[in-house]
RNA sequence: GCCCCCAUCGUCUAGAGGCCUAGGACACCGGCUUUUCAUGCCGGCGACCGGGGUUCGAAUCCCCGUGGGGGUGCCA
C-alpha cells in the first residue's frame, strides 16, 4: 500500500524532561516540511513507558517547541479530529491490533523473565554469536498465556518477524537493504500490558495518517521492524526520513548528563588541588554527605540541577546547555536558536545563512537534508545570536529581553520598559541577554553590591600615586552641579575636564568606571552614569573614594 | 562480535563529471575603529581520509581499505 492524499508530519517526545536541542531540530523539521508542502503537523505524546514519565514534562515540552515557534496543528492542548494525542490515552487501539496479530498467528505469546532473557544474551556473547529470540515451533495458546499468568511469570507479546529480506526506502539515504533473519522478534507488548513504542508509533502513525516520518537516523535500525508490522497489520506504509545525528562538538553525545559531568570534573579539581574538600562542596551544593559522594564517583547519577547549579557557581564552571530550556535561560533568542539548528544537517544553499522562519519555509526540501551527522558549535550559535540580537526591533528585542529576565528570574526583570530599552540599547553588540546582565546589571543593585575588583582598582585608581582616585575627587564637584544628568552632560563634563588638565579620556573614564561598576567593563561612561543616575553615581564615587590609602567601602 | 549509515577547511556547509586556482559562515591569526568590554569593518591561514578503477577529464561514479557514528532493551 502507498500514501495518499494529505502530507501528516509529526514530532513525537517520551515526557521525561525538558526538551532537547536534538528533539527541537526534528521538531523543527518536521515543522518546516510541512509549512512548506502544505501539510498538518502533529504532536504525539509517547508516554508508554509509565516508570519512566516524568510528571509536568508534557507542559515543558509543549512551553518550548511555543517558545522556539514551533507550533503543531494537532496536538493533546489543542485536539484534532485523530485524537487523542497521548499514547496512554490510546490504549484499546493497541490492544485491537494485537489481537489481531494474535489470531493471525503474527505475533505470539512468550514468557521469559528478565533473568532468563539475561543469560540467554549472555551464553550468545560468550560463543561469540548474535542473539536472535528463538521463536518456538508452536506458538503458546491463549490458555498458556492464562497458566503463565496465573504462575506469575511475565506475560509479553512478540511480533513474528518475516524471515525474508527487506529494502527500506528512506528519502534522504536511499535505498537501505536489511537481510533475512537479521531481525529479532521483537516484545510489542510489555508485560504490564502496555505496548513498546516499536508498536505503538505504527498503530498511531497508521491511526494518525502519518505520511512521511522525519525522525532522527538512530531510528533507522527500528524501520524494516516497522514496515514488517505495517504490512502485517495492513497499514500503509509512510515515507521515511532519517535525520543526521548532532553531536556536542567533541564529537561524544549530546546528553543531559553532560551538564554534570562538567561540574562533576571541576569539583573534583577543586578536591584534588585541596581548594575544597568534600564537606565543602556538600555545604556548597546543600547535599548530603553520601549523596555528594555517589555523584561523584558515579558518572550516571544525577544531582538535582539547583544543587549542580550551585556547585558550578562556585567553581567558575559554566553548564553546558542541552536543553531549548536552557539556552532560554542562557539568554538567547528563539529565532536565532531556530536558524542555527536548522544549519545542521540541512543547508538552503547559495552561501545563505541567515534566514527568517518564512525564508527557511520558502527554500526547505528534503533534499537539501544531508546525510552527515553534524556538530552542534556553540561558538557559531553564538554570532549568530549577536547578529539577530543586533538585528531586532527594540520592541522584539525588548519583549524577548523581558521573557528572558522573568524566565531566569534575573532582578532586571523588574527595570520599566524605557529603562529596559535604554539598557538594551547601550549594551549593543551584546551575545545574549547574560551579557546585557553582566553589563549593566551592577547599576540597578544596590550600591553594597558593587564587588571592586583588586586588580582594576590598583591600575586604574591607585597606581601612580592614586591619580584615578585624585580625578573622582576633583569631578565629583563637577558632575554634582551637571543639570540636567543627560549621556551627553556628562561627556561633556569628562571632555572639559581632559581639556583642561591634559588627561586623557581614558584616564577619566577608567577611573569613573570602577568607582560605579567597580570593574573596567560597563557601557560607554556617559551611559552608564545615566544608568545608574546622579545620586547613585555621586554615592559610589564617594563609596569607592574610601578605598583610597588601602580603605574599606563597608559603611 | 553482528547489522546498518556516513566521510570537503578545527566546526557547519556549497559542490549533482569539465564553471574548482574547491566558494560561504563560525572559530583562529593580523590590522582598522574605539573612553572600557563588546560590536563593526578589512585582510590572512585553512579541506576534497587512503588506495585502486571508470573516463579525454573525478571532490563529484564504482570497488577495497581506514576512520567516525548508530543499532543490537519488556527505553523511546
Amino acid at each position: 500500500m502507498s500514501i495518499s492524499g494529505a502530507i501528516r508530519a509529526r514530532f513525537a517526545p517520551s515526557p521525561t524532561g525538558y526538551l532537547h536541542v536534538g528533539g527541537a531540530r526534528t521538531a523543527l523539521f518536521n515543522w518546516l516540511f510541512c509549512k512548506r508542502f502544505g501539510g498538518t503537523f502533529v504532536l504525539r505524546i509517547e508516554d508508554t513507558d509509565i516508570l519512566r514519565n516524568i510528571e509536568g514534562a508534557e507542559q515543558k515540552l509543549i512551553d518550548d517547541l511555543r517558545w522556539l515557534g514551533i507550533l503543531y496543528d494537532e496536538g493533546p492542548d489543542v485536539g484534532g479530529p485523530l485524537g487523542p494525542y497521548r499514547q496512554s490515552e490510546r490504549r484499546d487501539l493497541y490492544d485491537a491490533a494485537v489481537r489481531k496479530l494474535l489470531a493471525e498467528g503474527k505475533a505470539y505469546y512468550a514468557f521469559d523473565t528478565a533473568e532468563e532473557l539475561d543469560a540467554m544474551r549472555k551464553s550468545a556473547e560468550a560463543q561469540k554469536r548474535s542473539f536472535r529470540y528463538p521463536r518456538p515451533a508452536h506458538f503458546p495458546t491463549e490458555a498458556d498465556a492464562a497458566r503463565a499468568r496465573a504462575e506469575g511469570r511475565p506475560v509479553v507479546v512478540r511480533f513474528a518477524v518475516p524471515n525474508e529480506s527487506i529494502t527500506v526506502h528512506d528519502e534522504i539515504l536511499g535505498d537501505v537493504t536489511f537481510g533475512a533473519g537479521e531481525l529479532e522478534d521483537l516484545v510489542i507488548v510489555k508485560s504490564n500490558g502496555w505496548p513498546t513504542y516499536h508498536f505503538a508509533v505504527v498503530v498511531d502513525d497508521a491511526h494518525m495518517k502519518i505520511s512521511h516520518v522525519l525522525r532522527a537516523q538512530e531510528h533507522l535500525m527500528n524501520t524494516p521492524k516497522h514496515v514488517f508490522m505495517q504490512r502485517a497489520l495492513g497499514y500503509p506504509v509512510p515515507k521515511f526520513a532519517h535525520l543526521p545525528l548532532v553531536f556536542n562538538i567533541d564529537g561524544t553525545k549530546m546528553s543531559k548528563r553532560d551538564k554534570h559531568k562538567v561540574v562533576r570534573a571541576a569539583v573534583k579539581e577543586r578536591l584534588r588541588s585541596k581548594a575544597w574538600t568534600k564537606d565543602d562542596a556538600a555545604r556548597i551544593a546543600e547535599s548530603a554527605a553520601e549523596a555528594m559522594d555517589t555523584w561523584l564517583d558515579k558518572a550516571d547519577t544525577e544531582l538535582d540541577m539547583g544543587q549542580v547549579t550551585r556547585l558550578a557557581a562556585a567553581a567558575g564552571v559554566v553548564i553546558p546547555e542541552i536543553d531549548v530550556h536552557d539556552f532560554r535561560l542562557s539568554g538567547y533568542l528563539p529565532e536565532a536558536l531556530v536558524n542555527f539548528v536548522a544549519l545542521i544537517g540541512w543547508s538552503p544553499k547559495n552561501d545563505r545563512e541567515v534566514l527568517t522562519r518564512e525564508e527557511m519555509i520558502e527554500a526547505f526540501s528534503l533534499e537539501g537534508i544531508n546525510k552527515t551527522a553534524g556538530r552542534f558549535d556553540r561558538e557559531k550559535l553564538l554570532a549568530m545570536n549577536t547578529t539577530y540580537a543586533a538585528a531586532a526591533s527594540p520592541a522584539r528585542l525588548r519583549e524577548a529581553f523581558r521573557d528572558w529576565a522573568s524566565v531566569s528570574g534575573s532582578a532586571l526583570s523588574k527595570l520599566d520598559d524605557a529603562t529596559a530599552a535604554r539598557a538594551l540599547e547601550v549594551c549593543k553588540g551584546f551575545r545574549t541577554f547574560r551579557d546585557v546582565e553582566s553589563k549593566v546589571g551592577v547599576l540597578f543593585g544596590p550600591d553594597e553590591a558593587v564587588a571592586y575588583d583588586a586588580d582594576a582598582v590598583q591600575k586604574v585608581l591607585a597606581k601612580g600615586g592614586g591619580a584615578g582616585f585624585a580625578v573622582l575627587e576633583r569631578l565629583a564637584p563637577i558632575l554634582e552641579k551637571l543639570e540636567p544628568w543627560t549621556a551627553e552632560g556628562v561627556d561633556g563634563v569628562i571632555k572639559g575636564y581632559c581639556e583642561e588638565s591634559g588627561a586623557k579620556m581614558g584616564d577619566v573614564a577608567q577611573p569613573l568606571r570602577v568607582a560605579v561598576a567597580g570593574r573596567p567593563v560597563s557601557p560607554a561612561i556617559g551611559e552608564t552614569l545615566v544608568l545608574l543616575g546622579k545620586a547613585g553615581t555621586l554615592k559610589r564615587i564617594g563609596r569607592c573614594l574610601r578605598l583610597r590609602d588601602g580603605g574599606s567601602v563597608a559603611s
